[in-house]
Formats: C-alpha cells, sequence, structure tokens
DNA sequence: GAACTCTATGTTAGTGACTAACATCAACGG
DNA sequence: CCGTTGATGTTAGTCACTAACATAGAGTTC
C-alpha cells in the first residue's frame, strides 16, 4: 500500500498543477496552501519560498560526489566534465514526472530561471571545493566549474524545450564535448 | 560647470552607499528614496525593481558586437572567447567607481547574485543569437555562449572579491585560457 | 498672456510574499 | 494520565511593487 503523501509532496504537487495551468504570477501562495487544504503558514514552513517548490535540485551532492571520484591524473576540465555525463547519464530516463515538471515550468520564467542559476551557484561551490580539495588552484577551479556548468544549463533547458526524446544525459555530454579535450 | 545630477544618478548613488553601509537588506526602498528627496514611487518610476540599481550591464551590446565582428573562419568558442576577451580589456581600468560598486554589491548579496544571472541570460540570448545568424547550430551556440559566460562570470567574481589588482580583461582571458583551443 | 500640453513627481490605497509571536491539538512515551 | 513534542492555525505585521488619480512647473501655441 502506497504510504499517504506527505504535507510536503502535496503542496508542491499542487502548486506544480496550479502553476502549469493558471501560470506562475497568477497563482498566490494562499491559493496554494488551501488548494492542499493547509493555511499559507505551513506551506512556509515547508518551503522557504514560493520559488522553491520549483527550484530544488537533489542532484547536487551526487554530482560533487561523482567529480571527486574521477581520478586525480585527469584535468579538472576533465574531471568535471566525466563526473556530470556520469551522473546525468544515471539519472538518465528515471527522472520522474515532478522533476521533469518542475524544470520545464523553471526554465519558461524569468524568475525562476534566476533562481535555478542562484540554486546553481550552490551546485557550484560543491564542486569547485572538490576540486580544490583534490589540490586545483581556486581560480582553474571556479572557473572550469561555471563553465561546465553554463554548458550544462543550456543543454538542460534545450532538453526541457524540446520533445524530439534525446535523452537529458545525451545531450549534457554533447554540450560538454564543446569544450576542451584531454 | 558639471550638469546637475540626475534623479536617476542621484538615486543610484544614495542607494549604492546605503547598500554598502548597511547591507542591501536592511534598506529599504522607502530610505533610499526619502534620503534622495523624492519618494517611493518616484523610484520605481526609474528602477523596475530594488534589484536593478545594482544589476545592470551597459556592456551587452558590446560583446555581441565584439563577437559577432570575429573572422568566420573561426570556431564558434574561439569567436566567443576572442569577443569576450577584447571588449573586457579595451574596458580595463576605465571600469568607473560606480560600476565597481556595483559588481562588488551583486556578488555579495546571493538575492543580486541572481539577479545578475538572469542578466547574464540577455546577454546570452544575444550573443547566442549572433552566432546562431552566422551559421551556428542552435544547441552548439547555445552551449558554447554558456560555458564562455559561465568562465567569465568565475572571474567577474574572483575579481570584485580580491583587491591583488590584476585587471578584469586579464582574469577573463586567464579564464578563458582554460577551455578548448582552436 | 491665457489656455494647453507634457513630463516629472506626489498621494493613496491596494496586493502578495514572507516573518514573528503565540495558540492549539493530536500523538506518543513515561 | 500527564507532559512533552511536532505539526499546524491565527493574527498582525513589514516590504516590494502596482494602479489610479492629482498636481505643479516648463515650455508652446494662438
Amino acid at each position: 500500500m502506497p504510504r499517504a503523501k506527505t504535507t510536503y509532496d502535496r503542496l508542491q504537487d499542487t502548486a506544480l498543477s496550479l502553476f502549469e495551468e493558471y501560470g506562475y504570477d497568477n497563482v498566490t501562495v494562499e491559493q496554494i496552501a488551501s488548494a492542499a487544504g493547509v493555511s499559507h503558514m505551513t506551506f512556509f514552513r515547508h518551503f522557504p519560498t514560493k520559488d522553491s517548490v520549483v527550484v530544488s535540485d537533489p542532484y547536487d551532492p551526487l554530482i560533487a560526489e561523482a567529480v571527486s571520484l574521477q581520478p586525480q591524473y585527469l584535468s579538472a576540465l576533465e574531471r568535471v566534465r566525466r563526473g556530470l555525463i556520469e551522473v546525468s547519464t544515471a539519472m538518465g530516463d528515471s527522472i520522474d514526472g515532478t522533476t521533469r515538471s518542475r524544470i520545464r515550468i523553471g526554465v519558461s520564467h524569468p524568475k525562476l530561471r534566476a533562481a535555478m542559476w542562484e540554486n546553481n551557484g550552490v551546485t557550484e561551490d560543491l564542486l569547485a571545493s572538490a576540486l580544490i580539495e583534490s589540490g586545483e588552484s581556486e581560480f582553474e577551479a571556479r572557473v572550469v566549474v561555471g563553465a561546465c556548468l553554463g554548458a550544462a544549463m543550456a543543454a538542460l533547458v534545450d532538453w526541457a524545450e524540446d520533445d524530439s526524446g534525446q535523452s537529458l544525459g545525451v545531450r549534457i555530454k554533447r554540450a560538454l564535448d564543446f569544450l576542451g579535450w584531454e
């Protein structure tokens, strides 16, 4: 028997479908909360901001781990590249509907896109730290990570906006192949 | 005799120095407006958002132009790289105090950083269009531009946070040199 | 010079995201 | 059975931002 949905899940599902139907700007937190059967304060106890229902990235730590596990003899660029490709390929088609919906809504609205970038900043810090710990200079680490995430983000947007069926992993690999090799 | 400051300039100067002194979050639009001797409505007639006092990038069009002027036999990556380096070198030390202050405040606060990224999205679109017009595929254009701007942004942040005197142009060049060559 | 327009500004009264302080209520362990 | 704990509700705020309407001063035209 499926476990009863948590308030968190109910809020997220409700919010996403309202956003898809009416547009992000035309849905208030109040509406989300009452449609999910709670008060608006409960919403904010589960999500710090209205944005965060859409923008939250559970893959950050996975990516950071994958990068730090790459062999040290590779260049920083190459390690980030391979780490990103590994994770995005592994996620593969297992990305669930909620995630897909979140990304699609996220790229469609400037405010949310900005929030995604901000979130990306966290990933950036994580990855850069991983590289720095393994002896890379801070400058090179930040630059390489910035570039790779910039490319990956472009691939993500492309994937969200285009239904041609090519998987996210393949797109990210293609994207990163435009950057320098070993 | 210097021309009298416009309301716009007065608002911007006032806002920036208040932000530097008290922190972005601890200054209300109301305070900025009254310190500049106007009402809060006047503030919003000159700046669409509180963010926008800090985040505005007059260099976008310059960069786009520089990129589209690169010789076509170069790869997309190389054209964006050279365009960015040209402009940032040309700006050189002529960046005025207001701009420097804006960037320093901008990178220091998550909300503003996100707004800078959003703004970056505009640059991204501009550059990508320039490449697409000259025959590049949309995917490659977006990826390459995303990567280069990601790297450049890292250099910008580095420059804003570090007073060692190395110019922005040099840092951006160093950053982009980590990416692939011809 | 009076009427007329244009532009910059002020006033007022909202909406909506988000916070703080405090109350309630049900579950659960002792 | 009582006390604690955790999730929730209520209320009353602050602040960014908007809409509608008023005003005032600098020309411009007749």
